[in-house]
DNA sequence: ATAAACCTTGGAGTTTAATCTAAGGTCAAG
DNA sequence: CTTGACCTTAGATTAAACTCCAAGGTTTAT
C-alpha cells in the first residue's frame, strides 16, 4: 500500500496530479487509511502507469478515460458496444504508430545524411527529409530515372 | 496560394488556430497579397500537415518547433549541434512507438478474446489485456506450458 | 455601389491539465 | 509533547493551445 507522497514519488509526479485525477475519475484509491489518508495498491499502481503512458503517446484524459472504461462483462453480455470502442481506439492507435513510423524514418536518414556521411548534407531539415521518405517510394517505381525534368518554382 | 480560410478548410482547423502557429514562430505564410492577406504556398502546407502530424503523435508546439528548427547549414557545419537534437527526438519517438505497439496488441488481444472468440471473455479489460500481454511474452520462453505452475503474486 | 463573405488587428475568453495556497488534522522521532 | 514531514479539503492560479470578439478594410457578385 502506498501513500498519495509514495506514489506520486514513484512516478514522478505531483500529489496533486493524482487527487486531480481522482476528482476526474480516472484514479481512485483502493482505500483510506483511519484518518483519511489515500492508499493506493499494486492494481492502483497498474492504472496508473497506465494513464501515464496513454498520456504520454498523445491521449488526452477524456480518451484515457473511455480506453479505462472497457471493462467488459464477463458474461461476454456487454461484448457489442465495446468492440467498436475497442476498433476506434485501435484506428487511433494504428494511425499515430503510422505517423510516427514516418517520423522515425525521416529522423533516422536525417541523422544519417547529415552527419554521418561521407558527403555534405542534402537534405538538411527534417521537412526535406520527410519529403524525401515519400518520393523514396515514387522513385522506387521509377527506377531512380532523374534526369533534367523541369523544376519549376 | 492559399488564403487563411482555404489552408484552414483544407487540414479542417480554424484560421484562428493559424493565426497563432504564425504568432508562435511554427508557421508563416510565404507572402501576403497587396492589401495584406496572408498567402500560403505549397511548401507552407507541407510545414503545416508537419505541424498537424506531430501534434496528433503527442508532441507539443514547442517540441515541434525544435523539430522545425532542424536546419542544417550545408555546409556540414551545424551537423554536431544538430545530431544531438535529432537523436535525441528519435529517442522520444522510438519509444513512443513502443508504448503504441504495446497499445496495438492489447487492444487487439482485446477486441479478439473479448468479441470474436467462442468462448466467454477472458481479459476483461484494457488493463488486463496489457498486463496479460506482458505475461504473453514470458509465457513464450516456457514454451506455452500453462500447468498448474505455482503462480505467486 | 452595396451586400455578403472574406480578411486584418489586438485583446479577451475558454479548455485542459495541472499546480499552488490556506487552514487545518496526523504521525513518528526526540 | 512538540517539531516537522506528511496528509486533508476547497478554491485560486498557471500554462499551453486554442477560440472568440469588436471594429474595420477587401473582394466578388449582382
Amino acid at each position: 500500500m502506498y501513500r498519495i507522497g509514495e506514489l506520486s514519488a514513484l512516478y514522478d509526479i505531483k500529489a496533486d496530479t493524482l487527487r486531480f485525477y481522482e476528482k476526474h475519475g480516472l484514479l481512485s484509491p483502493s482505500s483510506r487509511s483511519d484518518s483519511g489518508y489515500r492508499l493506493y495498491n499494486h492494481s492502483d499502481s497498474e492504472r496508473l502507469k497506465f494513464i501515464l503512458r496513454a498520456k504520454a503517446v498523445g491521449f488526452s484524459l477524456n480518451d484515457i478515460a473511455d480506453l479505462l472504461s472497457i471493462e467488459v462483462d464477463k458474461s461476454n453480455r456487454a461484448c457489442a458496444e465495446v468492440k467498436s470502442l475497442v476498433d476506434s481506439k485501435l484506428e487511433q492507435v494504428e494511425a499515430k504508430l503510422a505517423e510516427l513510423q514516418h517520423f522515425a524514418t525521416s529522423l533516422k536518414s536525417l541523422s544519417n545524411t547529415c552527419c554521418g556521411g561521407p558527403d555534405s548534407a542534402e537534405h538538411c531539415s527534417i521537412l526535406e527529409a520527410l519529403e524525401s521518405s515519400d518520393k523514396h517510394i515514387i522513385a522506387k517505381k521509377e527506377h531512380h530515372h532523374f534526369a533534367h525534368s523541369g523544376h519549376k518554382d
